[in-house]
DNA sequence: CGCGGTCGTGTTGTATACAACAAACTCGCG
DNA sequence: CGCGAGTTTGTTGTATACAACACGACCGCG
């Protein structure tokens, strides 16, 4: 696929829905989860208002909804609330793939019930999807975008199969911050896609087999592994992009530009 | 209607937080769940303010939240989104269920990596709820409201223990959605709880071992067995209080008093 | 030169006003 | 008597205005 068009990391899939809140949300939540807008950086209403040209309404709105979905964190002890991009941290990571591992350790032990011939399709999109993955991060130079994209979209499909509407909820709540991850030390992590297309292997196996256990079993270990991998790059990196401390008030605290 | 405040099931833990989207998302939110506004009951921005004594923004504010967390639910076609009641259905058990045993497990397989102290103090504390449980449950007249809070603690009391940020903000949203149907049906669900405290005992005991899989395992089928023992409560009542269709328009659609 | 108090100033909380739209209703015409 | 077009009404979307409050700066006094 070629890609989302129009000009900067706008909305993807549909500017349909319109509503100023949805929009504004979905372009807040693009611009921290690319790493457009660092962790620690203070977001203030009326910026992103005149930003967008919209009004504070609607923007209270949106971010009222990153907060609650960890995207942004009340700041300071005020009962104001005041708020910053979330820091990135390892502890996040061990906690945020554990959830998702949980989670699609059951959505594919639901699969895992389905009809054989069910079960047979999803799993050839999935061998599909895994191909086309293998092959993007073998291809030089590396597009981070659609590698970004299938990685997405292998685990979305089987989601999607098993969801309804609680899980898809949640599921899209979670899924963006680790993606957030993904985004920022994406480029690191090309040579961790080797070991993550072979696990998938595994998983793809498991929902053929139709054995619930095993399936759940080679979702969760996947994310389990994939969490070391995360950790150790980001470990690995000296100069990281800081679980910044919060030290009173040295630093006049960046704002949006 | 008579009236404001009063005492009701008002705030529970703390007024302090007092701002005014939070109060009313609290106090909305304990209706639905305590079933106070029964399901497919269509929600109005403006008499929610009136009857809570404050403007629609806060209560815009609250009611975007109730929806994000699904206890209300987009209602027909509109690109305006009107809201009501989100219906109980036995899917949505299943899939509830489902997901909170899978994140309960997560929670619990991360404790089970705890110190051998910790996992005895976590232990003794969760056998002695677990003993109030019964010991409540037993007792005539059934005191509804103790037997919903110790059930509560039971779970989050370790759930606490495991969680970070991101663990405990999704629990917060999931767990208050289970407990409306265990509010609901709570009155019949009597006979169970005695399964159900047996069931405990066995997550006490994988915790106090050690072993992750075992503890994860003790509570994920618990959690399957309950959502079994829940989804026959729900089908064995003859006049359920509707997973009601929704037919175009032949009820004129009860208002919220 | 240091300290405290007072006055801005920035930012969020809340209310209100208005616009947009969809459904229901009414009225007139076939 | 039925059916459609205009009109009314109910309800949400959005903007704006004002109030409250925390924090920092400035100024004067010791």
């Amino acid at each position: 696929m070629t890609l989302p068009a129009a000009s900067e990391y706008e909305s993807e899939v549909q500017v349909i829905h319109g509503t100023l809140p949805e929009r504004t949300y979905q372009q807040l939540r693009n611009l921290i989860v690319r790493g457009r807008i660092a962790p620690g950086v203070r977001i203030v209403e009326e910026e992103v208002a005149l930003r967008f040209g919209v009004s504070r309404t609607p923007v209270r709105e949106a971010l009222a909804r990153l907060i609650q979905e960890g995207y942004l964190i009340p700041i300071a002890g005020n009962r104001r609330t005041e708020v910053a991009v979330a820091p990135l941290s390892t502890d996040s990571v061990g906690e945020l793939w554990g959830m998702i591992g949980a989670l699609e350790g059951y959505a594919v032990s639901v699969i895992a019930a389905l009809s054989a011939e069910r079960r047979e399709t999803i799993a050839m999109d999935l061998e599909s999807l895994n191909r086309q993955l293998r092959q993007a991060s073998a291809s030089r130079p590396r597009d981070a975008d659609k590698l970004f994209e299938l990685q997405a979209a292998f685990h979305q499909r089987f989601v999607d199969e098993a969801a309804g509407h609680h899980l898809l909820g949640i599921y899209s709540i979670l899924r963006p911050q680790v993606q957030r991850y993904e985004w920022v030390y994406g480029t690191r992590l090309d040579a961790e896609y080797e070991p993550s297309t072979n696990e998938h292997l595994k998983i793809i196996a498991a929902i053929r087999s139709g054995d619930r256990g095993k399936a759940r079993e080679a979702v969760e270990s996947h994310w389990e592994r994939a969490a070391g991998r995360t950790i150790g790059i980001i470990e690995g990196i000296a100069e990281r992009p800081a679980p910044r401390r919060r030290p009173s008030k040295p630093v006049p605290s960046k704002r949006l530009s």
